[in-house]
Order: C-alpha cells, then structure tokens, then sequence
RNA sequence: UGGGACGUCGGCAAGCGGCUAAGCCACCGGGUUUUGAUCCCGGCAUUCGGAGGUUCGAAUCCUCCCGUCCCAGCCA
C-alpha cells in the first residue's frame, strides 16, 4: 500500500504509543479478526498544517506498520465552507507527504445511504423531525448544569416523521425551518446526547454532489456511518471529539453495528507549537487579511508553506514520528522541529557558497585577470556528491559580518593583520581597510594571500582559526535571499491574546521575513530549481522561491539557519 | 457548582506493584573539525500535581484535594 520512502525510520525501543497498544491488544484477542484500516478524514475547507501531518503520519503509518489500509476520506457535509480548491491541495500535501491511500472517497459518497440509515433510525423511534428554530434548540438544550427540556416535536409518530423527512429531501420546507434530530436523552449530563441534530436543510451548491441534495448530515450523523460503511477499524480522531464518543457508539449500535465490522474511536492530543497559530480560521484569516502572501507563504505551519520553505517530507515525517502520540495537551517546542529539520539537510543538502551581506576584498598580490579553478567538496556528510569547480579570482566578497576592525575577544574571523582560510582555498591576511570618506563605512579590504596555502594548508604547518566563504566578484550571481523569523513574537498567540483581551495579530512578529537584495551567490546557484534545499556555507540552508525565483532573478528563502554557537558566545559575552 | 479527559526533568515522552525513574529536544561542559556546522564524549528528575492510605515494597492500587483542557454550532 504505502511507498517504500515512509519506511524511513523503525520505530525506536520506547514502547508503542497508547493507539498501538490498543490495535496490539485488538490482534492478539483477534477483535478484528487481524484488519487494520484507519483514515484521514479531513473537512476540505483550508489547506493541511503541520498538525494535519501527525494525523497523517499516524494513520498511515499505523495502516502500514500493521500490514492494513488507510483511506483518504473527504468529510465534505458542509458545503459552506468547503471547496474543490482544497480537495485538490489536500491530495496534493499528502502524496508529498509521502503517502498514498488505499481508497479515496467522500462523505458525499454515501449521503443516500446516509439518508437510509436515517429512516431506519426514524422507523426504530430513534429520530424525529423538530420545527423548533436554532435559537429554540439553542434555548432548549440547557446548559452543563441544568438539564434541557424536551421538544414539542419529540413525540411524533414513526409515519409522521418519515413523512416529514422525506418532505425534507425533496425539497418541501425553507433552510432551516426543520431538522431531523436523534431521540436521546435531553437531560443527559453529555451536551452532545442531548437530541442532537442530524440533518439540516441547507440549498447550498455542494462540491462534489451538486444541487442533488438540500438537506445534509451533519459530522455527527456521517462520521460514524462512513467509517462503518468503509469497514474502518480504528477511527482515530482528535481530543475535542472525546465528548461525540457516546453519540458516536449509540448510532453505531442504533444501526445494528458488530464487531468484527464496527469502527472503534481513539482520540489523541493534537499538535501545539510554539510562535505559530494552528486553526484553519487563524491561518485563513491571515492569509484573507493579507499578514501573510498566502497559504504557501513560508512563514505558515501549513505543509505547503513548509514545503516552500525548503522542508523535505523527510523532515516531516521524522518530526511527526518523534513527537510521539498520547492524550496530554501538549505544546512542542519549535526546536524540536528544527531539529528534525537540519538533522534531514544536514545529511542531504549539498553545501555551496553565498554572500549575504557582501564586501569586497582585493587580493593585492594576486595577479589581475587570473582566474583559477578551485575543487570544492559537494557535501562532507556523503563524498559520493563529489565536488564541483569554482572560479577563484583577485576580487572576492566576503561576508562583512567576518570583518571587524576592531576584533571581540575570542573573534577568530578577519580583522586587521590577522590571516584566515578561505573555504577551499587559500590563506589571506588583512592588510588594510578602506572606508568611505565621508561615512566612514568599511567598503574594501585590501588583503595579501599565501601561494604556499593552495587547498587550505601550508608547508610549515601553521594553523588559522577561522575559515570564512568567499564568492569571485566577476562571477558572483547577485540573488535576493529571504531571512524568515517566527511568525508570532510571543510563545502562545492565542492564549495570551485571549487573556490580555486583544487580537492574537498584534502578535505578529513584525520581523518575520527580511528581504535581503544584492547578495552574491556562487555561479552554479543560478540554475537551482525549486524542491532542492541548499546549504549555504556556515549560514544555513536555503533553497529557491517556487513561484518567485528564476535564472534571470534567483530568489531563496531561508529554511532554517545553522545553529550558531559564536552567537551565543558573542550576546552572552557582550552583555555579561 | 454537570459531564468528559489529562497532570512524570525547561519542552515532548517511556514506565502498567519490585534493579540506582528509558529516550529525544533544549541547556551546560569537554574533544575532533578547511563550515564557531556536523560528529564524539560527559552532565542534566533521591523524584513522578498535592496530602493521606494499602503493601515487605507504589510514579504505578485506593481516598480526598489542587491544577489544566474539552462540551451549551442546524461547524468539523
């Protein structure tokens, strides 16, 4: 079923997570009779997110794992929200993903037999049509502590309710002047057992069934069946739909529903980070408001913004699997996904060199117009990458963020007199600084290299502490690079808004994308096409804009920086 | 003040009555290094939300208490 690339790591000696124990204690007592077939039933009114990969990565990963199936299921009952827009991104993200399903179906498959299962439920006198209007269900549905009451409408007849709802299908009554409802209990302690509704008339343009239907079911009604009907095992959702449980299991048993063929619901914590926001309102919001330039902006924790970020599924996958899986409200740390993250690119991407903040430095003893050609490793990690040539003249750029005049302690990049390694090449020492005269701002440096230091060592052995990159000046590639930051600025956006009363958006982290122009990247870069994620030497990884990069214009966006312990070095020394 | 669920290191998370409470991230040292990256080595909960109790023995069982999350959509 699942490609071969989701194998990418066993599981490690830790036990199973509470789900599998589950499934394991349901193959050794044969209450399946050895099936596993799971789901990923999203709503398709928004594009996936990271959270949405756990489920997937869950699902899927459990389908495979046990030798079973996992289907992709479009909870389409609201047309409202939903749209054909998502339904295609949706397939999109998961095969990126990795993944691929076993059957691909829609809720909307099975709205006639949905509509059957409901007239049984009506023939048992286990449903009824209400007239009662939203604010009348509303008003009488009680509150957590005070039992509601009942519906004038509860006691109807068998015939006068399938009258009734039939009259509802075909069209009979305005939106929203009827519901069918399930006959259960209005006082029970569970809000949701309270005769909740099943079916609601809504002439609205359905994605995928057209006009064909005016009344359709509710999460509640479908949910269940279609887990039923697609002979699903175990219908893994999250903690918000605990309370749904007992609604879940009563119209199963409504319906007749045995095991070996009956779903069994498990929820499990869904995944909170750090700096971002996760509910598709938030992230439609930001995208509709324009904070961001859209859901694939690179600052959104949705998969297709992570993917135009430079995650490989890779990363993803590994993430989603480390977090692990249990019932505790949980908010992850960002640095675990960072983690997972350059652990991925480090054993993958292919270093290369770039300039972001550019100064020039002019070799004073090394001849004009010489060009050589310098063999540069592709990738430490895997010298099956080989290397690649890069031209190496008298005018470089260098870093500015390399050079100081006047050194910290414990600086061992450029400053005045001091010699350093270029990357790959040779040794050059700092003879002299030449600045603006009017802003006193360093513009060139004027440095002296070591011949002897060819291939980044010399004869008698000396060493140098700081190797810096470096791009020729005459064949640099001027590139725009993207730094992005944290989407929020505080840890919890929401929570914090909520407590200090104000919009979640006034945190917004107003650095969260700076936009670099004129820096000098090495010649090759200019062919990198979107999907390969680069490391630039000593910097971070990068890799180029989908939609924005080009040859002519080569744009790239940061994926992640290295970690930077001189950083830490400098801001602790600094301020202590 | 109703019901449901959850509380083990800064963040995740194993543990299911009996070795000194796994592992990962973060953090802090130290080593290697032509990326201050990677890699390697070491440190990091006498304690499991709290208080009682059962037991030879409890994070694991019982009682009470405290805290957090979810539920009053014709959303999912």
């Amino acid at each position: 079923m699942n490609s071969e690339s989701t194998h990418d790591s066993a599981r490690d000696s830790a036990g199973a997570d509470f789900i599998r124990a589950i499934i394991d204690q349901h193959m050794v007592d044969g209450t399946y009779e050895g099936r596993v077939h799971t789901r990923f039933p999203p709503e398709p009114n928004g594009y996936l997110h990271i959270g949405h990969a756990k489920s997937i990565v869950l699902n899927f990963g459990i389908a495979e794992q046990y030798g079973g199936k996992c289907n992709l299921r479009f909870d389409d009952t609201n047309p409202e929200k939903e749209e054909m827009e998502y339904i295609q991104s949706i397939q999109e993200d998961v095969r990126w993903l990795g993944f691929e399903w076993d059957g691909l179906y829609y809720a909307s498959d099975y709205f006639e037999q949905l509509y059957q299962f409901a007239e049984t439920l009506i023939q048992k006198g286990l449903a009824y049509v209400c007239e009662l209007s939203a604010d009348q269900i509303r008003e009488t549905r009680g509150t957590p502590t005070e039992a509601g009451s009942n519906s004038p409408f509860r006691d109807r007849s068998v015939e006068e309710n399938l009258d009734l709802f039939r009259r509802m299908r075909a069209g009979e009554f305005p939106d929203g002047s009827k519901v069918l409802r399930a006959k259960i209990d209005m006082a029970a302690p569970n809000i949701t057992m309270r005769d909740p509704v099943l079916y609601r008339i809504r002439r609205q343009h359905h994605p995928n069934t057209g006009d064909a239907w005016c009344i359709y079911p509710t999460y509640d009604w479908a949910h269940g069946q279609s887990d039923w009907i697609e002979g699903i095992t175990h219908s893994i959702c999250t903690l918000e739909f605990e309370n749904h449980r007992p609604l879940y299991d009563w119209c199963l048993d409504a319906l007749g529903a045995a095991v070996p063929n009956r779903p069994r619901q498990i929820e499990f914590a869904r995944l909170n980070i750090g700096y971002t926001v996760m509910s598709k309102r938030r992230l439609l919001e930001l995208v509709r408001e324009g904070h961001v330039s859209g859901w694939d902006d690179p600052r959104m924790p949705t998969i297709c913004g992570m993917r135009r970020r430079g995650y490989p599924p890779e990363a993803i996958r590994s993430f989603c699997r480390a977090i692990g899986v249990s019932k505790t409200n949980s908010q992850i740390d960002i640095a675990m996904l960072e983690f997972h993250l350059r652990e991925d690119l480090n054993r993958r991407a292919s270093r290369v060199m770039a300039v972001l903040d550019p100064i020039k430095v002019v070799i004073e003893n090394y001849p004009e117009g010489k060009v050589e050609q310098i063999e540069a490793e592709n990738n430490p990690e895997d010298p099956t990458t080989g290397t690649r040539m890069l031209p190496f003249t008298r005018e470089l750029y260098i870093e500015r963020d390399d050079f100081r005049e006047d050194p910290p302690k414990k600086f061992f990049r450029l400053s005045p007199g001091s010699e350093v390694r270029l990357k790959h090449t040779y040794y050059i020492t700092c003879t002299d600084v030449v600045k603006d005269p009017v802003t006193g701002a360093v513009t060139e440096l004027r440095c002296t290299y070591d011949p002897e230091s060819a291939g980044g060592s010399t004869p008698d052995g000396r060493k140098v502490k700081g190797t810096l990159h470096w791009v020729s000046a005459a064949h640099a590639v001027d590139a725009e690079v993207r730094l992005y930051d944290r989407l929020f600025s505080v840890e919890n956006p929401s929570d914090q808004a909520a407590r200090e009363d104000v919009d979640y958006k006034s945190f917004l982290n107003p650095q969260s994308l700076q936009v670099l122009t004129g820096c000098k990247v090495e010649p090759g870069l200019r062919e990198a096409t979107a999907g390969t994620t680069f490391q630039f030497l000593r910097q971070g990884y990068f890799c180029p804009d989908s939609r924005d990069s080009s040859p002519e214009r080569p744009v790239f966006n940061r994926t992640v920086s290295l970690r930077d312990s001189w950083a830490k070095i400098e801001q602790g020394g600094g301020t202590a």
